[in-house]
DNA sequence: TGGTATTCGTGTCTTTGTAACACTTAATTG
DNA sequence: CAATTAAGTGTTACAAAGACACGAATACCA
């Protein structure tokens, strides 16, 4: 066969979001660029598509780079596709964003990056269109959170409701009634109740729970209905 | 300014998923493929990104060049990236989805391509994961109007409730209580009644209805609801 | 011209879900 | 053992959703 030989041929990149959570804050995981140009200001994780690996495995092979996780949550969110994005050259990049459980990540040793994490309202200024593409992710994280469980992906295997409602305050920067959230939650039957409680963080000490992997995969499609008014939230 | 000369470059393709509706089904505008490999059988509409254009200009160059139409509904909806998508050389694409009045459409004269809409229900086999995509594109459709009225992007500026819950049924492929559509639809203060009525389709005849324009503007991010019981239809 | 067939248009009731709201309980600390 | 702190829980009022049936307008035909 013969190739499509008269057409343009562009380099296509993968840019990660990485959300974190830390108990507290929702976060983002941001790196130091590598190369020029721009090289050293503060960027978004990325790398270029290599010719034998899908999209998909190219955002898990720069995940992995910098976080040395694997199998966490992924999901592609839009390719940006202006030219001049980028100054140097034409480059096509498809974002995606990642939802890590932020205790499991631990700084790489051979880490030419200086990664950190960083709350969103402390976020530095980002090269090209990368902070576009952080708040786009934030957007879509917050409509997706709202209809389905995603947010369980931050958060370790173990964890309180305290803890959770903490993230869903986090994720949308608006308080919940605790009676209602946890009424809510329970109400879809993706928890269970474990016999030991957190006592780090209160006196009184507050019961694990941890997810119902089955129900989850059932229901993760599901409209579940997590935010009330979602409207004030998301737009 | 060097440029990034060690990676690899590559084609960067625009699919275009086009819906319209007439006035009874739900329909998709498909091409005989104008190229090798594959020259001749059904396929989406698609073509090269160029280097001067974004990648949503191309996506809008591709739609006009195959309907004559400019400025309607489109969205990107993901990116296919597996290398061997396409035989011939590594392809990726943006595949874009569009939603026209099908009314409007008039098939160009200096047609190369031989389009045709058909129900989604009696599509030919198509080529490459085309097929794929245009899955993935009925149920992004199905999700995004359960929520937004996009729906009436569809549809010619005057048009009846009957015409409006008939293209729910075909996009969901399920029947809505007609008092209860036809409530929910007005509730959202979108539409406007008009004096004259559509007596083609039935002897009483059936009132206009347009658009309110400003209003549409502003609720289309809102959640409204528009398909009772989502989960039944969705997943 | 009056009867019949067709489809449009509308209202009520029941059930379910949502939001607002405050007190008791458990455990630690001084 | 008293005081403090955060966890855990229940009720009520209101709104929305879903099920359901009949009268009104018009065209056509006998």
């Amino acid at each position: 066969m013969t190739k499509y030989s008269k057409q343009t041929r562009l380099l296509v990149a993968v840019d990660c979001i990485i959300f974190g959570f830390d108990g507290e804050n929702l976060k983002l995981l941001l790196i130091h660029r590598g190369m020029e140009p721009e090289k050293g200001k503060w960027s978004l994780m990325g790398g270029f598509v290599q010719s034998e690996e899908s999209t998909n495995e190219a955002a898990g092979r720069i995940l992995k780079q910098l976080t040395g996780l694997e199998g966490v949550y992924m999901e592609q969110l839009h390719a940006f596709g202006n030219p001049g994005r980028d100054p140097m050259e034409r480059v096509i990049s498809l974002v995606y964003f990642a939802l890590i459980d932020i205790h499991k990540y631990k700084e790489q040793l051979s880490d030419e990056y200086h990664p950190q994490w960083f709350l969103l309202k402390d976020m530095p200024e980002l090269i090209f269109d990368h902070e576009e593409m952080v708040q786009a992710a934030l957007k879509n994280l917050r409509y997706k959170a709202a209809l389905h469980p995603v947010l369980f992906e931050l958060l370790p295997e173990k964890f309180t409701l305290p803890q959770l409602q903490a993230l869903y305050t986090g994720v949308y920067d608006a308080e919940f009634d605790k009676r209602n959230f946890s009424r809510k939650v329970l109400s879809t039957g993706l928890l269970i109740k474990q016999k030991d409680k957190d006592k780090e963080n209160s006196k009184k000490g507050a019961f694990y729970y941890v997810i119902d992997k089955s129900k989850y995969k059932d229901k993760f499609q599901s409209f579940l209905n997590f935010v009330p008014n979602p409207d004030n939230f998301l737009f």
